[in-house]
DNA sequence: CCCCAGGGTGGAA
DNA sequence: TTCCACCATGGG
């Protein structure tokens, strides 16, 4: 399927910094995006930071990012303006150093592939860097709680993953720290997965597994890439989405309650990973997923000192939030993990 | 030794 | 209905 490269009203998504055809770097235009918050706030398990920048795969692509004005110190102010002009920003090209400093308030993505590209609107998908995050912020309830979750981690964005990776993966998630399942992923993706193509030097790098890899492993395999009791899950997931018993690509195309059924009828999959699935990957931006850090904050923020059973506040949580309640879940869940940092 | 981690499940109460 | 032990494994 292809996709035209720039969107009719998007704000040039794609702009390449060369005029025209196949290229290895693109630059994103974009309004208030906190890169490094959205590649670590649990939602996508493949981003490491090397060198100032985030590389990670994508499909079956290797690609690097970095906020335009996070160039290394030793590169002089006055080259990062020439290249900012040479980038078509303009005068607006020129960044305050508190901005970069933070990375957050710069106006655009540089990203980098191993091969060359000629459309890149998946990248732009993925990013979601055409969605209006004001528009989105608005929408949230104006209490004391939101304010300041949203304060601490303003421009976070949910990306738009593939639906099997992420599932796959958050089947691999459940009673895990974010470390752990990152090495999970990693393990499945050296394992099962294809090698793509990666700058010269770099290490090897492997796509997301096929889930008729997964559905074909034995289990003891999976054991040997640390998914423990998940193993089983993992692989009936994956054979019984290969029979064609759930169609993932076509959960965006039904309704929330009826996408969520469908996955809940895969084994390892409860509310709460269908809720990931369906908000990381599907779409549905209204999809709450409750788990012990969300449940954790809600109770600290909203319901201090009462009792609140799990259905109540998943209750709470469908109402109070709006139509973009899953975003304002993904900021909660930031907050209070920064927080938990904090504290030790 | 303890407790906890972006949970789900089956059986008991 | 809700509650609870258990499921592997690693980190603190």
């Amino acid at each position: 399927m292809t996709v035209s490269f720039i969107k009719s009203s998007s704000s040039n998504a794609a702009a390449s910094d060369e005029t025209a055809g196949v290229t290895r770097r693109t630059i994103l235009p974009v309004r208030d995006y906190n890169l490094a918050a959205t590649l670590t706030s649990g939602q996508a398990f493949r981003w490491q930071l090397r060198e100032g920048a985030w590389e990670g795969i994508v499909g079956s692509r290797w690609v690097r990012l970095r906020m335009e004005g996070d160039w290394p110190r030793h590169e002089s102010c006055r080259s990062r303006r020439k290249q900012a002009h040479s980038f078509g920003l303009g005068s607006q090209g020129h960044l305050t150093s508190a901005a970069t400093a933070r990375g957050r308030d710069a106006r655009a993505i540089v990203a980098e592939t191993a091969e060359p590209v000629n459309d890149w609107q998946w990248l732009a998908d993925y990013l979601q860097v055409e969605l209006d995050l004001a528009g989105v912020l608005a929408t949230f309830p104006d209490d004391e709680p939101m304010r300041a979750a949203v304060a601490a981690c303003r421009g976070l964005r949910l990306l738009r993953q593939d639906p099997w990776e992420c599932l796959a993966s958050f089947i691999c998630s459940s009673t895990k720290q974010i470390v752990q399942i990152q090495q999970i992923v990693a393990l499945l993706c050296e394992r099962f997965g294809e090698p793509v193509r990666v700058p010269r030097g770099r290490e090897a790098a492997f796509s997301f597994p096929a889930l008729e890899r997964i559905a074909a492993a034995r289990e003891s395999e999976l054991r040997a890439c640390k998914t423990g009791f998940r193993a089983p899950n993992l692989r009936a997931a994956a054979r019984m989405i290969a029979r064609g018993e759930v169609d993932l690509a076509r959960l965006s195309a039904s309704s929330v309650t009826e996408a969520r059924a469908g996955l809940m009828r895969l084994p390892g999959v409860g509310r709460k990973i269908a809720d990931c699935v369906l908000l990381f990957a599907s779409g549905f931006q209204d999809a709450f997923p409750l788990d012990v850090w969300v449940t954790k904050a809600l109770r600290r923020l909203y319901f201090p000192g009462r009792r609140r059973s799990l259905k109540r506040l998943q209750k709470f949580a469908a109402t109070h939030f709006g139509p973009f309640g899953g975003y304002a879940q993904q900021y909660l869940f930031h907050y209070a993990r920064i927080h938990a940092k904090l504290k030790k």
